[in-house]
DNA sequence: TACATATGATCAT
DNA sequence: TGATCCTATGTAA
């Protein structure tokens, strides 16, 4: 379930359990059998995130790089020995002496030089999950010149990285923005708005590997990882469904081939 | 068994 | 804008 902060925490948990490590890398599925078996046997070093994008740092100056798409997803498992048969779709799977991963799905899954790693990270805009000198101002110059939807602009991952369909429909109910509005008619005080609003949720998403918006006092839980499945997002898939704040019906519609959730009353165009 | 759906992105037109 | 690629899951038939 891949937005930015699924791919944060993956490389967090990787890098806790395998960096350091001596690996055996396989791919069951056959679909990266020649980059496995470059892999194999070497020392995993290191494993960061970048928007939705992974990499993962191989002794002898090797980079993967994994993107999982809308598909993708990273299995890890505490006991090597009962670690279940790889499904038919295993691409790329690690066995090491503390447990193994299995990647089925990705959209990417292959060895990159560094000008090629390079080119990539230029085309990736500001990350809230690792947040630069400069990034807000950046962030705010590319709404003022963008005059598609907010929520388009929103996904696009050279303006913001790592947010997805869900997190922007989201973001734009908590900053009261219709998702429709032109990004470049967004207020500067919204936009920074929008940038806190990233930072502050997608971290609470990593840290507990689930997206949750609802201000947890609002429906009397404690903490975030506190709600339950239908009680952690405002807006999204609640089409029909009342508004939490206001009871007004949620509205959705198609928006450049994905659907956007708001709710007609709390947010404005 | 079949179909719809999904938190993504690219490429051709 | 539409076609295409990735895979798993839930629901309908």
């Amino acid at each position: 379930m891949p937005e930015g902060h699924t791919i944060h925490r993956a490389a967090r948990l990787q890098r806790r359990r395998f960096a350091g490590e001596i690996l055996e890398v396989d791919s069951p599925q056959g679909r990266f059998s020649d980059g496995a078996a470059e892999l194999n046997g070497r020392r995993l070093e290191g494993v960061d995130a970048l928007g939705k994008h992974l990499f993962h740092r191989w002794e002898g100056d090797l980079t993967v790089h994994i993107h999982l798409g809308l598909f993708g997803k990273f299995k890890v498992f505490t006991d090597v020995e009962k670690a279940p048969t790889p499904s038919d779709g295993t691409r790329m799977r690690w066995l090491g002496n503390t447990g193994a991963m299995y990647l089925s799905g990705p959209t990417a899954c292959e060895i990159v030089s560094a000008d090629q790693e390079e080119e990539l990270r230029n085309r990736i805009g500001p990350d809230p999950l690792a947040v630069r000198k400069g990034d807000l101002d950046r962030v705010m110059s590319s709404l003022s010149r963008r005059s598609a939807p907010i929520a388009q602009v929103l996904l696009d991952q050279a303006v913001v990285a790592g947010i997805g369909n869900v997190y922007r429909a989201e973001f734009c109910f908590l900053a009261g923005i219709d998702p429709r509005r032109p990004a470049r008619e967004v207020s500067e005080t919204s936009a920074e708005e929008l940038w806190e609003l990233s930072v502050r949720l997608m971290k609470i998403g990593e840290r507990i590997g689930r997206i949750v918006t609802v201000d947890p006092a609002e429906v009397g839980a404690r903490k975030p990882g506190d709600l339950r499945k239908g009680n952690r997002l405002y807006v999204y898939k609640r089409a029909g469904q009342p508004c939490r704040r206001c009871e007004t019906p949620i509205l959705s519609a198609v928006l450049a081939s994905r659907r956007v959730w708001w709710c007609p009353s709390c947010q404005s165009a």
